[in-house]
DNA sequence: CGTGTTGTCAAACACTGTTCGAGTTCTAGA
DNA sequence: TCTAGAACTCGAACAGTGTTTGACAACACG
């Protein structure tokens, strides 16, 4: 713990981009620049869904034509994963208090959660990336320093910081692809969800008779519940990494 | 029908029509089916890949034109879940035996992995999606009488069928971004790793001392041990809802 | 002044999922 | 056997998509 460092974690804004993102001409000042794409991008993602996002829906919001946006960008991919690398710096990390390694590891999954609520279609966007930017150094630091003093082997959290990456990114998918197609199961989800709760129940019972009873378990239980589990799950697995005898 | 009259002259039912005639569609072609179509999607799927499964080459590969697809699915999305039943179908499970609960566990999850990279792009399609047909009710049952008699709540094997299937998923889907977009990033991966890896060495000592040193750890370990240690988490956790006192 | 570099953009390309209306083939009933 | 309607097919079209190309303008520097 740094007591005269006041620097937040998630301030990266002295580190140099690594070399194969540099902007490719890093003129002084002009109306369109990467920064001013992003945001544009960010902001129709935000208001109007990720499916939405077409170079050409992106050129409109910046008073552009769509092809001028590919003098700065190379494709829509590496565009989106500016996009997405932005988002993530929205993260606030606090202080790793190794001693309440567990509350903090909840903590910044429920943050992470947030985030990815906050802007509707992040998620959408974030499976199958990494961060490559200098976010993925202030996170790998943040998990190590709050870790390993905890006795949780390097190779484990280093496991650990992508798994935590896929299931908070995977869950906040599946939630936008729900929510994002509308009437696209014939009847509302709730009823839907009934038959097939239903038709669970309707099972013969001599082959099924667990599932008849845990009809009801099985549909229990909010979103946030079964996120939190997922989280619970993997601190209680990593507990058992802690107490191991040391060596 | 008469057997016995006279034949007219203009009958000629049973003579094969001259090749520059022959009829519009060959009687040779399996008729239309769902059945058929989902054969055929999935075999484009595997040979090609999802990203060139479009329903004009769907019905290329039936002989069909693509509009005739839709006379017989409601649309592309319906079309794609009927093909992640079919694949769902392949799992096969052993016998439950409660008293080895976490190897059959494993061996499930690896099954389930052996499923999605022997279809090389069924992942890309089963995010979102749970199989809502007979399988699921085979899955649950299996699930229950594994691992209730191991002395995991019920509420517990609920989510974690959620979360296994979420899991089991969300990695076989990034596997299938990253193999599926060859080229797309400009250095091949390997050497994209590296220079990620020379980055995260090259960052200041002071405020980044332990990624510096975990830099290998970070990138060390196959898809494989990436795969198997989230599922090891997972069960290392269910372990410790099993040694509860049984009240 | 000329000569590059930086930046913009309309038009075009090759795609996509889906709809429509017209046309065909099949089938059951009178 | 004849016929009305259901079952089924399909070319053309629509409104989109990401990306490339080549022409054109603004600006910098020697």
């Amino acid at each position: 713990m740094q007591e005269d460092a006041p620097r937040p974690w998630r301030d990266t804004g002295d580190l140099p981009d690594p070399p194969w993102r540099a902007e490719r001409r890093p003129s002084s000042r002009v109306p369109l620049t990467r920064q001013a794409i992003v945001d544009a991008a960010l902001r129709v993602m935000d208001s109007e869904g990720v499916d939405r996002l077409s170079m050409r829906r992106l050129g409109e919001e910046l008073g552009v034509g769509a092809a001028s946006i590919y003098w700065h960008v190379r494709n829509k991919d590496e565009l989106l994963q500016l996009v997405f690398e932005r988002i993530m710096e929205e993260a606030e990390l606090p202080p790793p208090d190794p001693s309440r390694w567990q509350e903090q590891l909840g903590e910044f999954a429920g943050q992470m959660r947030a985030i990815f609520s906050r802007h509707r279609d992040a998620a959408r966007i974030s499976l199958g990336r990494a961060p490559t930017g200098p976010v993925i150094a202030v996170f790998t630091e943040w998990l190590f320093s709050l870790l390993r003093p905890a006795g949780i082997p390097d190779q484990v959290i280093a496991y650990l910081g992508d798994l935590i990456g896929l299931y908070v990114g995977a869950f906040a998918f599946e939630e936008s692809l729900r929510a994002g197609s509308p009437g696209l199961q014939d009847p509302p989800p709730g009823e839907f969800l009934d038959m097939v709760k239903d038709y669970l129940r309707s099972l013969p019972e001599d082959r099924f008779p667990h599932t008849r009873q845990a009809a009801d378990f099985l549909f229990a239980g909010g979103r946030d519940d079964r996120y939190a589990f997922g989280i619970d799950l993997m601190i209680r697995g990593l507990k058992t990494f802690a107490d191991q005898p040391p060596r």
